[in-house]
DNA sequence: TTCTGTGGTTGACATGGATCAAGCCAACGC
DNA sequence: GCGTTGGCTTGATCCATGTCAACCACAGAA
């Protein structure tokens, strides 16, 4: 229960104000391409802040489905858990993307989503985003956009796990992840990574052991300095190099 | 250049008049839950359909993206290219199901695909679509659901990938098959693959002679009887008892 | 300071699936 | 008929990655 001092509630107000349209992800997030006007119809959706501390669920697999949630700031990875107790990390996500459309087509969440460090999301019920979006053409269009980005993004991650070497996803993993940063405005070359080494090769489809070995000799051979989770790319043509070394 | 024979014409037209409103895939596909009279709306949206015979391409990846197709009758696959040659099935497509899905994200196909079989679509303009779904509810969100769908089904390829071992994965793949045909009225437990050892081999990450192994042993464990691409399951219970044995 | 726990690294060894190679089978053209 | 071709099967061998195990590094608690 937050306390209600008049001075944070002028504050929690002013935040909630400045929703969608004043947000700086804007242009990464849902609201891309909508006019002034727009976004503050979007604005009036988009209501609903909730922060997520590190470790914990923002959502887990078979809960009711009724918002998706864009993050707005923070890190997350989502995972799905198998019958049999196998479990796979199936992506990490970061500002400005979306988070929960797996549940629309059950209206159930197929996956858990778990923050990998404190980190705060704006929910969005998908019922009135599906009104909006019958009256502003460019929202509708986007969030096909979006949705259908997802569809090829796991394309690709197919592509990673079915033909690529231990290395050749790492050097991938690594690039996408530098490529992401740097489309939010962070260095390029150097980030911290919020995974462990695990979660890492859980989403790889590696283990641990070689996660950490693949680390060892990209170090080695000048591609990357590595301290635990600090990464910092000296050779991106390295590694790119490195991605399309065929079997 | 089909033939102008009035009678050709006569058929082709009353073959159009029959679109979704008669189609008996419409409990699969994009027309659920609609009423009849938004069938009809949906009708003349899907006015043209497209043969496409056995090892042609129904779109190529690169290619400008404008429609969806549903597939009225046939089997398709799509796969995706990596720069440096390597390819990936990323999936095969019976009739019901909805293709095309991965282009409207950036307006050009990423993938292509493949009829595995003489078969025949349904094109559906996409801008059009999102026009009658703007209006009928029913069908804007019944098209989330698919998209959404499409994505949960990518993820669980992406656990085939990441967890399964190569038995596993081959027991789960017959297992979807068999589930499929069995939602569209024919034999759960015999079929015959449209595909080749290599395309299952490349869909499931591995290589054809494995694929071949797994079906043999499968075979003598009295799971299936497989003869070429005809495929009898003996024994699903068995099959699904496979796909547990976690390494 | 020490203790404890979590995550990371590295080495030695095992193994599942890839690779290479030979041969089989069914369909098709001549 | 016979030869050819594409797809499939099977065997022998190899190697990338998994497995098991020891140890290290750092953070937080006592």
């Amino acid at each position: 229960m937050p306390p209600t001092h008049p001075l944070n509630q002028e504050v929690s107000l002013s935040v909630i104000k400045t929703a969608c349209s004043n947000c700086n992800l804007r242009e990464l997030c849902l609201p891309l391409g909508l006019s002034l006007e727009e976004l503050e119809r979007l604005d009036d959706l988009v209501s609903t802040r909730r922060r997520v501390k590190r470790g914990d669920h923002l959502y887990r697999a078979g809960e009711g489905f009724d918002s998706i949630y864009a993050i707005r700031s923070g890190f997350f990875k989502t995972d799905v858990l198998l019958e049999d107790g196998r479990d796979q990390v199936t992506g990490f996500q970061m500002a400005g993307e979306l988070l929960g459309l797996d549940g629309i087509s059950t209206e159930h969440h197929t996956c858990n989503a778990i923050a990998l460090e404190d980190s705060e999301v704006c929910a969005i019920p998908f019922s009135r985003l599906e009104v909006l979006s019958r009256e502003i053409h460019t929202l509708q269009h986007h969030f096909h956009k979006v949705m259908s980005r997802e569809i090829v993004r796991d394309h690709g991650v197919m592509m990673l796990l079915g033909t690529m070497r231990a290395e050749e996803r790492l050097a991938a993993f690594l690039l996408n992840l530098s490529q992401r940063f740097t489309s939010r405005g962070f260095s390029h070359a150097e980030f911290y990574l919020r995974m462990t080494r695990e979660e890492i090769g859980s989403y790889l489809g590696l283990k641990l052991e070689t996660v950490s070995r693949a680390f060892s000799k990209f170090q080695e051979e000048g591609h990357i300095a590595v301290q635990q989770k600090h990464i910092r790319i000296l050779n991106v043509s390295g590694l790119k190099a490195l991605m399309n070394h065929q079997r």
